[in-house]
RNA sequence: GGCCCCUUCGUCUAGUGGUUUAGGACAUCGCCCUUUCACGGCGGCAACACGGGUUCGAAUCCCGUAGGGGUCACCA
């Protein structure tokens, strides 16, 4: 059984960044018929927060995304407990003693002299006698991973043949002074008790992965397969994490961003397939690809964006459409809806001309009601039909000497109160008789 | 600064030494359709970061330069 999870921490809402993640791993669960696992990664309680968690949790069912099973790292510390006495025993992990302060300090020598900062081990050559001492005298160790000096190699999903030598990087902490696990130890725990087959991510997780495939194998866990996406960059080539705030999705909800836009334009930027409108997210799962997205820095398009989203009102299937109107629903018909589509770039817009035509739409009355007046002494008298609006602008051109651009925008005004929309010869059969002379009745 | 990755039209990309006057999609522009706007149809503009090699021949291979991204947390 295929596996895969998307683990958001709950510390912020969802960006672009995140949720275009969170989709890969739904995709690619659900191309493979696999499992998709909604995991919280909240062991930093001082910055999760469950107002973060839901609200994720509601960005994704916005997005279109259901999870099969959920899992919260904050119920599954005593495993971890368990975990990290095997790992001492086997002295994989040591525990250290130096201050953040201390680390920061000797970081910062390091990069000035020209040389990585990579952690020294100097806690490594301590001896039982001395760990014993600090713990007596109050002092709290934290503890780090022993990484064996290697290059670890695999083969990943998206950047192929992929090779890190973990001599250059520091053995990495796994538990925190205060007792608290850090993630780089909880996620393999859980990937490899949830038995998650394949781990997708972001590049800015590669060093993390080799870190951890020296883990898995320490814990004798069969290691998932990896795939690190490109990161998407504004439009400008510069990291989209500096601007987060302003491409959440709260604010591209705002912004009348519907949810199959986004999940269409962000299932595919970054990779060789075009960006198309799907219906349902069915249409993305069919069409996904790992093997087509490409190692390059991928910007994130917004007035792509912003474009592609008028198109989806042009290109959306009558149900699901309906499914996103709340007012005057019993008048979207699916004649009303063909009628309309290629004129409205949002579900607003879709509510106003539904009110226009059904509801109880106000027309300004600071117009001409003698033309008014005309124009209504000129509707034919009969049934309407698509034969009509001919012969009413024919019976008013008969009497009023104006060029019929003219009247026709008249006629517009008064019957919508608006400057464009459809097609006057079938307005005027959805909207009907009595509506059409309510509005150009003057006393009204 | 060390290490890793990347660089083809505005954007996402195809391209793995000759089939390439570098292809597609979206955007854009023009025309047609339309008694509005839009939709739709047709067409145009538009790119191999730079410099050296290798080769009969390079977007494609090698070296260098520049630029971008990532990472080097008691965050995830």
């Amino acid at each position: 059984m295929n596996k895969l999870r998307f683990a958001p921490s709950p510390t912020g809402n969802l960006h672009v960044g995140n949720i275009r993640t969170a989709l890969i791993n739904y995709l690619l669960a659900k191309k493979l018929s696999g499992h998709f696992m909604l995991r919280i990664d909240d062991t930093d309680i001082e910055r999760s927060n469950l107002i973060y968690e839901e609200q994720i949790k509601k960005d994704l069912v916005w997005a279109g995304m259901n999870w099969d099973s959920e899992v919260k790292q904050s119920q599954r510390i005593n495993k971890y407990k368990e975990v990290l006495d095997l790992l001492i025993s086997k002295q994989l992990v040591y525990p250290c003693f130096e201050d953040p302060e201390e680390l920061n300090l000797k970081r910062k020598a390091q990069l000035s002299s020209g040389n990585p900062p990579i952690y020294d081990r100097k806690s490594l050559n301590l001896t039982d006698k001395e760990i014993e001492e600090r713990i007596s005298n109050g002092k709290k160790p934290h503890y780090r991973f022993f990484l064996k000096s290697e290059k670890i190699i695999w083969n990943d999903l998206v950047r192929g043949e992929c090779l890190l030598d973990t001599s250059s990087v520091s053995d990495p902490i796994i538990v925190r002074e205060d007792g608290r696990f850090i993630y780089t130890l909880a996620s393999v725990i859980d990937d490899s008790d949830f038995k998650i087959t394949h781990i997708i991510r972001g590049e800015d997780h590669v060093t993390n992965s080799a870190v951890q495939i020296q883990i898995f194998k320490a814990l004798n866990s069969q290691i998932p397969q990896m795939g690190h996406l490109s990161l998407m960059t504004d439009i400008d080539g510069g990291g989209l994490s500096k601007r987060i705030g302003s491409l959440s999705i709260d604010e591209l909800k705002k912004q009348n961003i519907e949810p199959q836009a986004l999940t269409s334009y962000l299932a595919k930027i970054g990779s060789s397939q075009n960006v198309e409108l799907h219906n349902s997210i069915n249409h993305l799962i069919n069409e996904f690809d790992i093997n087509s997205f490409n190692k390059a820095p991928t910007k994130f398009d917004y007035e792509f964006l912003k474009n592609f989203n008028i198109k989806f009102f042009q290109l959306i299937n009558f149900n699901t459409i309906k499914e996103r109107i709340t007012e005057n629903k019993a008048y979207f018909t699916k004649e009303f809806w063909d009628f309309i589509k290629t004129n409205v770039s949002s579900i607003d817009q879709i509510h106003e001309w539904l009110d226009i035509l059904y509801g109880n739409f106000y027309i300004d009355k600071n117009n001409n009601f003698e033309t008014k007046n005309l124009y209504l002494n000129c509707f034919p008298d009969q049934p309407i039909d698509h034969l009509t609006w001919s012969k009413w602008l024919e019976n008013i051109t008969l009497k009023v000497n104006d060029k019929k651009i003219n009247i026709i925008k008249n006629i517009r005004a008064f019957l919508t109160g608006k400057s464009s929309g459809p097609e006057l010869s079938s307005l005027i059969i959805f909207l009907g008789k009595e509506k059409i002379f309510q509005r150009l009745k003057t006393d009204n």
